[in-house]
DNA sequence: CTGTTAGCGCTTTCAA
DNA sequence: TTGAAAGCGCTAACAG
């Protein structure tokens, strides 16, 4: 070790200097030789000798499903820079669709010597089976269903609160074939259509048999064009028999109000429209566009808060933050905005 | 090294059987044994340790601006799932907007033994400084301006074709005020604003001195709100002052489009929009969104050829692909669609 | 408080 | 064609 040699102590000292070891007392002397030596020569530690010689890495995985609300993305970003300020390496990844893959990802991980890990997404199979979790020093779990497991910090963002106040609002406003369409195979899929279908009985909404479009996903295939596809199918039977619609994303209810439009069905008053993810766009479309919110920022701060902590302290105990997804009406929605008593 | 106990042989041979050593033979029953031993142990080698060894580390650096267009986004994940398939690891990282933590990023992928990197995006100046390219075996760069570096292989994505097609077919139809609505404060603005006014100047468009709304880039400000603003600002001046509109992002024209038509004006008869990125959601707006494509598919093909095959061969020539951003044309821009002759 | 030393798991050179 | 052995740069346990 160079540095070393350069500063006239022992290999040792320096590493202990460099990694601020808790209970470690050098003359502030040596340790600003150390300090100048690090200067001087430029030096880097070689993190897979470290690594190697079974010290941390400071890597920090992030996996999440790159594919998702660009607002999802944003929030993944956050993240990453969060970690490189508090002077970890965020190693972004996506999560895989397949579970062979996802699988073969986290091992790599581990295999890497990866400290830590914030894993995000619907896709459950592989963020509930907890096997995995005891490799890393720190997981901390996204989830939009709340999921039974243990070995790691939580955050549940539920979609279900959500999807009952947008269904609540359409029976309440006086609709009664509410629509659901949603264009992915994500594993959330099930949960999501069972969520809604089970919303709409409670308020005795009818859901016609064929309320969810949930169009063959083929990577990289436009997906608006699959809804479109599937509009002017449902149109072929004579009049449009939904009044009602709750789009997947945003995106997909933009795509919704413009086929409605063309068809000089109206924004509200034909047809109540809600979408999903609150995406920047939504308070300047015609007529703006209700939409569920993710928190974006209360996410941000538990998903950080909760990493940093583990880290700090392997000991403390499992945390596990709940926040749940709300419905924000805007004038897309019909009706009056839900009470604040009802939110 | 267990596997090589576990099958008998030096732990040299071992490596040399996993690395797949170009000339070196083995019997093949020692090779079989070998592979069994991998099997039965669940071995996977630790690279902490081999690129101690002086090893490559199959990491390959995927280096961009995730706060980007979902369209790019795609991409990106695209080449990180080919990088996966191909047995490398993709080691993604968002693109600093700042210069220096731009270059701290690189010389800690330099240091951690990443074998190549792919860097994107507008951010030339980090880009354009070729001094670090020779840490890593491979290096393949994508811009969307031109830039006189050597010591990688490029793919450029010229921006300039497009913006002077839109503009040209602004001038053909008959426009005479032409406004570009831009948001961020991306190094490429400048040169975007600078072929933006060249194209209108060469066509003897009368481009009005504020036609250029560059609001304050905050992060995660949402930036539809900084357009209504801006287009509400120019609105107190009597009437809309423009009679042609391009978006730096089909988000924007979009939000564009939706204020326009609460003013009941109307797209394309009194302005005609263009957006930018040719998202999948363009054909299905109302009317219409003509677009900027980004040739996603050929870039994806072209970035991962050019790593692969520098990472198999060294010393090939440096290549330079050309692919051009290209205007689509759709009915929100007005006119005629331009004639294949103009392409 | 600081120095010494034995590996971590792998590659690679040299020898057989 | 294969084995043996010397490190790569660092940490951690132990010695002083």
């Amino acid at each position: 070790m160079d540095v070393a040699e350069r500063a006239g102590v022992a290999k040792g000292t320096v590493s202990r200097v460099l990694n601020n070891y808790p209970d470690f007392q050098v003359s502030e002397e040596i340790r600003e030789r150390i300090k100048k030596a690090v200067v001087d020569l430029n030096y880097i530690p070689h993190i897979g000798a470290a690594s190697l010689a079974g010290k941390k890495t400071r890597i920090i995985a992030v996996v999440w499903p790159i594919g998702s609300a660009p607002v999802e993305l944003a929030l993944m970003k956050r993240i990453s820079s969060q970690l490189q300020k508090n002077g970890y390496m965020p190693y972004i990844c996506d999560m895989p669709d397949d579970l062979q893959e996802a699988t073969q990802l986290i091992d790599d991980l581990a295999q890497r010597g990866v400290d830590g890990m914030i894993i995000a997404g619907d896709d459950c199979e592989i963020v509930a089976n907890g096997e995995f979790y005891s490799r890393f020093k720190a997981v901390v779990v996204e989830t939009s269903v709340p999921l039974d497991i243990t070995g790691c910090d939580q955050v549940v963002r539920d979609q279900t609160t959500a999807f009952r106040q947008a269904t609540e609002h359409f029976a309440r406003s006086g609709r009664h074939h509410p629509l659901l369409v949603m264009s992915s195979q994500s594993t959330s899929r099930k949960e999501k259509i069972s969520v809604f279908t089970d919303a709409c009985r409670s308020q005795s909404l009818e859901l016609l048999t064929n309320a969810c479009v949930t169009s063959p996903y083929v990577p990289w295939k436009p997906v608006p064009g699959n809804v479109v596809e599937f509009l002017d199918h449902l149109l072929q039977n004579e009049k449009f028999p939904f009044d009602a619609v709750l789009c997947e994303t945003d995106m997909i209810a933009l795509t919704v109000m413009s086929w409605l439009r063309k068809r000089e069905l109206h924004v509200p008053d034909d047809v109540a429209l809600i979408g999903f993810n609150n995406s920047d766009i939504t308070p300047f479309t015609d007529p703006p566009l209700a939409s569920i919110d993710r928190r974006i920022d209360e996410t941000f701060n538990a998903l950080c808060e909760m990493l940093f902590a583990r880290l700090d302290n392997k000991d403390r105990p499992e945390q596990k933050y709940e926040l749940p997804m709300r419905f924000i009406w805007r004038e897309s929605a019909g009706g009056e905005p839900p009470e604040e008593a009802n939110r």
